[in-house]
DNA sequence: TTTGTATTACGAAATAAATCGTATTTTAGA
DNA sequence: TCTAAAATACGATTTATTTCGTAATACAAA
């Protein structure tokens, strides 16, 4: 059946995974330049992880041409997803309201952000 | 200064901490008897990772009785802090909003809670 | 064609995390 | 006091993750 097993990105697999969301499709050199900027790391180590990943079936590459090019293989809405309800369950005794009331405590939200989250909730509430 | 380092739990630690959030103290025994539960683990492992995370300075222990009496030596509050931001930056592209969206779209709150979060909103929309 | 540069392949070491077996210690109760 | 049961201590192994050096390959330009 359609139930292929969820694969978990580890932590330096995810931050491959957010470069590649971001740009859609990358080179390993442009990955790695991404990832430099914040992290201090060589050019094979992020090379061999995404050589990792592709195996794993967390990316997938064309290596028809010269420069491999690479893309994520899965979606950020089923990783955020997948952690979210992680966190939830281990972080937050099981209740996703905390976590919502946690995040809109600690961060700031535009007001224009607001009002799209009470919309949201507006609709909640009427199901 | 009063700046001491965080020491950021690895998943089975969180585990850990979960159960002695939710017991406030509890013995190695009763740790491990929480976490059978819903994993399958040996004793002498739980034991272990507790007497690391002691070192660590994860949780703190009472050891002037025979069985050691454990609980927590970090807040839930500054670890859920913690691990938020970590994913609003890694998996959320920067964005609380979004992670809140995400959460209330997965994962259904009451009509309390969605109350309560309306509460919130309105108060951060007056600031 | 030769050479230089960028790339990929790959093995293996370093590090981190989790697991568990066995020995030792403690103590309650026979 | 002696013994059994329960607990802790601790080393060692296993597994997962990250890191990077070196070799091989591809290709463009001299």
């Amino acid at each position: 059946m359609g139930t292929t097993k969820y694969i978990k990105p580890t932590e330096s697999e995810l931050e491959i995974l957010g470069v590649l969301w971001h740009r859609g499709i990358a080179s390993v050199r442009e990955v790695h330049e991404d990832l430099a900027k914040s992290k201090d790391v060589g050019y094979t180590t992020t090379l061999k992880l995404m050589q990792i990943m592709n195996e794993k079936g967390l990316v997938r590459r064309d290596d028809s041409v010269k420069t491999h090019i690479y893309q994520a293989a899965v979606s950020r809405e089923k990783t955020q997803k997948h952690f979210l309800g992680k966190m939830i369950n281990g972080l937050f005794g099981g209740s996703p309201t905390q976590l919502v009331i946690q995040a809109l405590g600690n961060y700031k939200a535009s007001e224009k952000e607001i009002e799209e989250i009470q919309q949201l909730l507006d609709n909640l509430k009427k199901q």
